[in-house]
DNA sequence: ATGTACTTTGACACCGGTGTCATAATGTCG
DNA sequence: CGACATTATGACACCGGTGTCAAAGTACAT
């Protein structure tokens, strides 16, 4: 079995390989009669092109790179799937290169995978799309990149987010209509714009329902099951507890539920536990978790192919885009 | 900022793009000198070759693609951790692609990928690692490929996988020796070897310990949580209630969890639960999960590291391993 | 018939590397 | 010191596509 190059391919229809390419690239100026040749070429011969060498000639590699560093697998592979989708219609191939935030060497890092794998563009996911430094990077070696879930003003490159401060508003309105008032609060990742937005949104729930804002009742987490667990210590044992735990995702919330039913609190009889996210793990565990749905998926789907797009044609009007979060209510919550 | 290509370099060092080739590929027959002199001005341009030139002239892509189809998220993305490990050692990029193990298209959509795509090599996880038609494909295409967790007898491929069998028949063990005997079982997905492996295991513990295996009390699931689901509340069921229950993996067994906590039984004193794989939510649940560490990063990172050694060095000798499972005792298990 | 504008086509260089082979430089030994 | 083997180097074609530009073909108006 011979390799069919385009070189075969213009001998086999006796014209020329420029020819041959401009069918390919469905190019104007070929007459009808030749395309049609040539066409049927490409079906005799079963020909493919090579990807390789048009990435060569073209200063191209149609692959896009996904930066991540997160420690919510399930996060990461949503993400996959979404920016695979978005690839795949385009014929792009996707890199997944996970990375560390923090250190000198991220710029290097980033560098280095551009120079060494030539990629298109790059999908930025928390927390790198918050990062003002790596942004900047980019900006200055004209790499073309999306940001998904980020909180960073900034209309000059693409960003797909979701509606955090009204998910985490709506969930502690949900609370409060419960009966609650005294509300735990978990904060993420101090690098993850999310946090914050969480956290205000919780806070200005609390507020247009005239209950007072309490210091005390909030804990520092970091997104990891493990810093859940340590959150739910330092707030089951406040006295008095609080009412209801609103963990900024539903990893820590399911440590908080572990932790409250190790200590034979039922829940949500004693405590009413929330997360955000509607990670697989929310309805795995008894009880299921109220949460926020975040259409992840979907954000870096739209993302990507913006990127794609963008990278195809630069004078692109830059996507601009707020996906709405959808509260989801389980047997975690309950009135007090 | 220009580009720098080889061409620049060997202008600026006075020297051949071959000879620039020579030390880039450190090649023998040059100089010291001559040698020293182009390092230098790779440092001085700060010179990053093309791997898109350098792949249409060796034709190779630098590219190992991973194939999977699992309901399991943090399998994974245990298996691309473990992947991207290897290529990163050789400077490989990896590319995944999820598809459907049935349907006629597999072989269509896999020759799909290699064309439009020019992989270097294929790493198989299951159920594809276990599929005969593709192993034969691939063969006949010529495309190396390495099996992750197969059962497949074939000594002429690269595999790495775990012992199954023995894992299932410790954890048994395990459950016997704290006084059970009527010990349900969770099949897994019928695709995958594993699922028979971990069955005999459980077999066989039955049998060497005179106990008789009890076709009643083995449940078909697929290791997605819904078919524990479903395989849960058939066991629970059961009149008389077995006081154990060995699901063949993590996820199915968290769904045994959640049935029996929902219907107020308590666990593990009315009844034990056990698991296979050690996933996060196997330590995210209480009480924890007792169950079977697969070193899945481990056997990944092994077949990915011996399938571009193979890719090489095509004669370098079929690597075939098999890795020890271990057991991991929490509080879902105890005596009856 | 002729001029003009537009469409179609192909020759050829080029992208940035690698492989082949001839030639130049150097080393070895009688 | 000359004959010969060995090492170092470069010229050039090639991988399989795309971009540029000139030339040939066609359509239409005058």
């Amino acid at each position: 079995m011979k390799k069919v190059t385009i070189n075969s391919v213009a001998e086999y229809a006796g014209v020329s390989k420029k020819t041959v390419s401009r069918v390919l690239n469905n190019e104007p100026n070929v007459s009808p009669a030749t395309r049609e040749k040539v066409l049927k070429v490409f079906k005799e011969l079963d020909y493919k092109p090579n990807p390789i060498a048009r990435g060569l000639a073209r200063n191209k590699s149609f692959i896009i790179g996904c930066l991540y560093d997160n420690p919510s697998k399930s996060y990461i592979t949503r993400v996959q799937s979404g920016a695979l989708e978005a690839c795949h219609k385009f014929n792009y191939n996707l890199l997944i290169h996970p990375c560390e935030l923090r250190g000198d060497e991220l710029i290097h890092n980033v560098d280095q995978l551009l120079t060494t794998s030539r990629l298109d563009g790059l999908v930025l996911t928390p927390p790198f799309s918050d990062s003002q430094e790596l942004i900047d990077f980019l900006k200055t070696q004209n790499i073309p990149f999306a940001r998904v879930a980020s909180a960073l003003e900034d209309d000059t490159s693409i960003s797909v987010c979701s509606n955090d401060e009204q998910g985490a508003y709506e969930l502690t309105e949900h609370l409060i209509s419960l009966g609650h008032k005294e509300i735990a609060f978990i904060k993420g990742h101090q690098d993850h714009s999310a946090t914050e937005k969480r956290f205000s949104g919780y806070q200005n729930a609390l507020q247009n329902h005239g209950i007072e804002f309490n210091e005390g009742l909030v804990a520092q987490g970091n997104f990891s099951y493990h810093s859940g667990a340590d959150s739910a210590k330092q707030i089951l044992d406040l006295k008095p507890m609080p009412t209801a735990v609103f963990a900024s995702n539903d990893y820590m919330a399911a440590a908080v539920l572990k932790l409250a039913t190790q200590r034979q609190l039922r829940v949500p009889e004693d405590i009413s536990i929330a997360g955000f996210d509607n990670a697989p793990i929310a309805r795995h565990i008894w009880p299921g978790l109220t949460t926020i749905a975040q259409p992840v998926e979907e954000m870096t789907r739209q993302a990507v192919e913006q990127l794609i797009l963008q990278i195809s044609d630069p004078s692109t009007e830059v996507y601009q885009k707020v996906l709405e979060a959808k509260l989801i209510t389980r047997e975690s919550t309950a009135a007090k």
